[in-house]
DNA sequence: AGGCGGCCACAACATAGGTTAATTGGCCTG
DNA sequence: CAGGCCAATTAACCTATGTTGTGGCCGCCT
């Protein structure tokens, strides 16, 4: 939707896109992001990009991939935080922070761009409608993580699976990396285990009353989702925290600079929350037709 | 230690103690804390500060007492997410979202300072280093809820309930709110099982452990933690996540303000980590002496 | 004073999910 | 082609935690 006009050789990376749904970039903003994304790496899979315990390096932009956000306990228990897409930023923070609570390893084959961390400190002052941009996209991360927390201390295995999917499936698509409800997840089921944590056996028993149920397919990575609505149900999926409504009228206004555009609401998207009154016992039954 | 010199007939606040950690405030910045603060309420307990699906109004910043952020299922299944405490900010990017994802309820007599989300946006544009601050504070809150997720996912209801209480210990004393060990938990069991994911009954269960095992002690909402390393040792805590470590020379060497005072890192606190290789099984032996 | 409601405590039982282990099928490498 | 490794799958069994129910205490209302 929110598409910019074509601005010389720029071409809109991920991270550009994203806050495009915020904020209307000016010339000069998309040329200063563009020069964040100047240094650009490529590394393979299974590579860490950051490493729970050690000192902050660069900031990190991801441009293309998958990586996971994860923590450890000392003896190996794992819990994966978060996915980190294209568009995500590593170690926004780094310069204030000692060393790393959590490290980053990619999924796939990434392509990461890398900057100082003064340059962020740089963005603060001299580009103030970037920096809250991005300080929103961190709340956005927070709050997606947060109802992770609610996924792991509140919903069963077949709830927290099926939220996870309809999660993915919403963020990707605002990536245009969704094509008629299947998906690349290029993921083991140890790593979905650890994001949900679950056991690999849970995981996988989980899977297939899931698969069963005829609601999804799987096929190597590839997964086809064939009933959102009712995968969505099932995992009590209300997309209120992923904030995804595009509102770039919104920071304009709070910083009246380009135009002073008016509250006109048109273009929001209305979604009902599914409000069902269930009781405590068979919260899966949602599935046991 | 941080105390900065007394200005005139500004009382430092909360916020304004947490945000010193970080940055040697100016006095203008100062002045501007203090206005932001100036409309203040007073709210009795279980006052819903926001409301889950509702709206957002203003900003708020907690200046004393306790409450909770949490979210819920439509069946009533629900998530405590995070402890809020004196200086934190509630809503502080409310402007870009169209509604609250989550509830803020206080638990006891709260003191709250609220004020226009406009004034988030004129402080990007004018104060660039008080957004920095704010911004870290907000990744902080973040790090806090990873941890927990962590805790959800991988820790056993033994070792969350160790890691909570020396969480808030922590937390709590940097706030001066910590005397002797013990510090006022105004909290009922219910809650504490809606943070942890944990039913009321094993709660109960679990702090009975901990209280037969000496390691703390419980007498209404006083509680007394008799072994803080045996405490943390249980609960594998590991306080990297917290970033308590005070560097208000980081963030002024990024902004290059005031002086460009030297790299000397002096006055780092230095926690080493505890690296104990365990195996699967028994992990809460640590208790079973 | 009596009754009511919230919170704590504990016992008895039920189950979701963890653990262990064995089998299979790729896929790489020598 | 054999051997080995990694991921997925499934079965059998086990346990940490959830559920239900009861009683006691305490503060509050009328």
């Amino acid at each position: 939707m929110t598409r910019a006009p074509a601005s010389r050789a720029l071409d809109p990376t991920p991270l550009w896109l994203k806050l495009s749904n915020y904020l209307i970039l000016s010339d000069e903003e998309k040329m200063y992001l563009a020069d964040l994304e100047r240094t650009i790496a490529r590394e393979p899979p299974r590579t860490d990009l950051l490493q729970q315990g050690e000192r902050y390096r660069d900031v990190r932009i991801i441009r293309d991939g998958w990586a996971i956000r994860h923590k450890a306990l000392p003896d190996g228990r794992r819990q994966v935080v978060n996915f980190v897409l294209p568009g995500d930023i590593i170690g926004m923070y780094c310069m204030l922070f000692e060393s790393a609570d959590h490290s980053v390893t990619t999924l796939t084959p990434v392509e990461v761009a890398s900057f100082a961390p003064e340059r962020i400190a740089e963005m603060f002052q001299s580009f103030p409608r970037l920096a809250a941009a991005l300080a929103w996209a961190g709340a956005r991360e927070e709050a997606i993580v947060a109802e992770r927390l609610l996924s792991l201390g509140r919903r069963t295995a077949l709830e927290r699976t099926a939220h996870l999917l309809v999660e993915l499936l919403r963020r990707l698509s605002v990536v245009n990396m969704v094509t008629d409800g299947h998906f690349v997840l290029p993921v083991t089921q140890e790593i979905l285990a650890d994001a949900l944590g679950l056991s690999i056996v849970h995981i996988n028993r989980t899977l297939r009353r899931l698969r069963d149920s005829g609601l999804i397919e799987l096929n190597g990575q590839r997964i086809t989702v064939n009933d959102v609505r009712q995968l969505a149900s099932v995992g009590q999926f209300d997309e209120l925290y992923l904030h995804l409504i595009r509102a770039p009228r919104r920071l304009e206004r709070a910083f009246s600079v380009p135009r002073h555009q008016n509250g006109n609401h048109a273009d929001r998207a209305h979604q009902e929350r599914a409000h069902q009154d269930r009781t405590h016992p068979d919260r899966d039954d949602r599935l046991k037709a």
